[in-house]
RNA sequence: GGAAAGAUGGCGGAGUGGUCGAUCGCGGCGGUCUUGAAAACCGUUGACCCGCAAGGGUUCGGGGGUUCGAAUCCCUCUCUUUCCGCCA
């Protein structure tokens, strides 16, 4: 959540920020957290006053009992009531004011920065970056900046050539990921029903060796990167969900086990960022990057309709999340080399991808700049979101409690980041999707040594 | 599931009603010594809130209570550890 002191420093600018995210009412909401300010101001002021003279009474009762001064004491004693009292008054009036504001900066999202486009829905965002293979059409797809056309002529993308070692399946006759799965026996979808409901796939045979291949290969990366590899735990209590920020305006989004009150974690980035819950790191040793393979459960309540098909949207996903824990200073950096980290992973696959800077009202609600990463699905003819890499400027860290001493000594809140890096069925769906020949599915190079093979048959 | 013990500052660990925000050790920081480093020695070192400041208040797992006064006593919740049972 936003602190009453970024609030106090610039009202304007943050009133600016939460209407560019399409927070309605942010003028008055802004407004009456400053008034409960100036409330709980007040009474802190008569509680710190009643406090000290109850303090000073209540040691000169000490001293006169320890000198065997019991009437002089008992006199001294008499004056303490009402002052007693007074405490008690103020420190109500106090605790009210901070959880009223507490309560209100809750449901406050974070404020984007100046660089978000304006906008309210994923119409807005700004593709600033397409990149992949180059289209067998001889379209030139490769880094065009700012290129919200590309949403577009990415329909008539053709299929990677694969230097004609191979036959390559006609774009007509392209089959959805559903379909091939099917055909080469990877997924089990109905199994999968059978056993758990529905978004719960089994992974058979190829199918899952290539999924563990592919969770194999980008933990690699990641640890090349410099992450520390953490396997943490895929249950986590309230505190970890209020942390983070799933709780509470996403309880619903979350599989709770009532009987033990936990919740399985929606991504990798609950349990890890925790981890720094309630500490103060030294600035020596940021950023702190850390990454995680888990298991992923979501929901999903109230999305239905065609994009659940196959892989598109699942119950419980795979996904490899990075995470880092910086500075204000070297945050912006910091998330520059997690972008750079999750496009060469798509660059390594060889997939067709673009990158999106989301508009303000597209951000999630904790989100201070975030940027999807979509890769082109081709028998689907649409693009799939695999990442999405964020900076929460200190919004997480304020509820987190995630602090660092700088070279002043000074405690501060630290920035926090993560991204995905990457989720695995969309990735899985768009292998499958683009790399379809006559001679079976294709494996991009360097997911064959995780692999074992070039192509599934 | 049964039984017991415990939760104190970055860490370890004292403290069982009155200058206790808390002895001490480690760690951190500054200094002396040294060509430099180590060692040794000296000093310093919690967080949060109010205040321009001086200063004040809060804080010993959370909440409530007793008392003029609570880290210390009582109630309650949460969590942790150990033993027994069960078990991958």
């Amino acid at each position: 959540m936003l602190t009453i002191r970024q609030i106090l420093a610039d009202k304007e600018a943050i009133i600016a920020g939460l209407e560019k995210k399409h927070f309605n009412n942010a003028r008055d909401i802004i407004e009456s957290v400053i008034a409960i300010d100036q409330q709980r101001k007040s009474a802190q002021q008569k509680k710190d006053n009643a406090s000290q003279q109850m303090n000073v009474l209540s040691k000169s009762i000490g001293a006169l009992m320890a000198k065997g001064e019991r009437e002089q004491a008992e006199q001294v004693k008499a004056q303490t009531a009402q002052l007693k009292e007074d405490v008690r008054t103020y420190e109500s009036e106090m605790a009210q004011a901070e959880e009223e504001q507490r309560n209100l900066l809750l449901t406050i999202p974070n404020v984007p920065y100046s660089i978000v486009p304006d906008g309210a829905t994923a119409d807005d965002n700004l593709a600033v970056k397409t990149g992949g293979w180059q289209a067998g059409n001889g379209i030139d797809i490769l880094c065009q900046d700012n290129d919200k056309a590309f949403a577009i002529e990415g329909a008539s993308i053709a299929l990677r050539d694969w230097k004609d070692e191979y036959n390559p399946t006609r774009q007509e006759e392209l089959l959805p990921h559903w379909e091939l799965a099917k055909k080469y026996h990877l997924i089990d979808f109905d199994l999968g029903v059978k056993i758990a409901g529905a978004g719960f796939p089994v992974y058979t045979g190829q199918g899952a060796h290539l999924q563990r291949a592919l969770i194999q290969f980008f933990l690699d990366e990641a640890t090349k990167a410099g992450y520390t590899e953490i396997m943490p735990p895929t249950v986590v209590n309230a505190a970890s969900g209020y942390g983070t920020g799933q709780l509470p305006d996403k309880e619903g989004q979350m599989y709770h086990a009532e009987v033990d009150d936990l919740y399985l974690i929606p991504t990798a980035e609950v349990p890890v960022t925790n981890l720094y819950r309630d500490e103060i790191v030294d600035e020596k040793q940021l950023p702190i990057k850390m990454c995680a393979y888990t298991e992923c459960f979501r929901r999903e309540a109230g999305s239905y309709g065609k994009d659940v098909r196959g892989l598109n949207r699942l119950h419980e996903f795979s996904k490899i999340e990075i995470v880092r824990i910086d500075t204000p200073e070297h945050s912006a950096q910091s998330h520059r080399e997690m972008l750079d980290h999750v496009e060469s992973l798509l660059k390594k696959l060889e997939l067709p991808y673009r990158i999106l800077r989301l508009s303000g009202g597209d951000m999630s609600f904790t989100a201070a700049l975030c940027y999807d990463f979509e890769v082109y699905s081709l028998a689907q003819q649409r693009w799939l979101e695999v990442s999405s890499t964020s900076n929460f400027d200190t919004y997480q860290a304020n509820r987190l409690h995630c602090r660092y001493r700088d070279a002043e000594k000074k405690v501060q809140l630290a920035h926090t980041l993560n991204g995905s890096a990457l989720a695995l069925p969309r990735i899985m769906a768009a292998l499958l999707e683009n790399n379809q020949t006559q001679d079976g599915i294709l494996i991009p190079a360097a997911l064959r040594p995780y692999f074992g093979s070039d192509r599934i048959q």
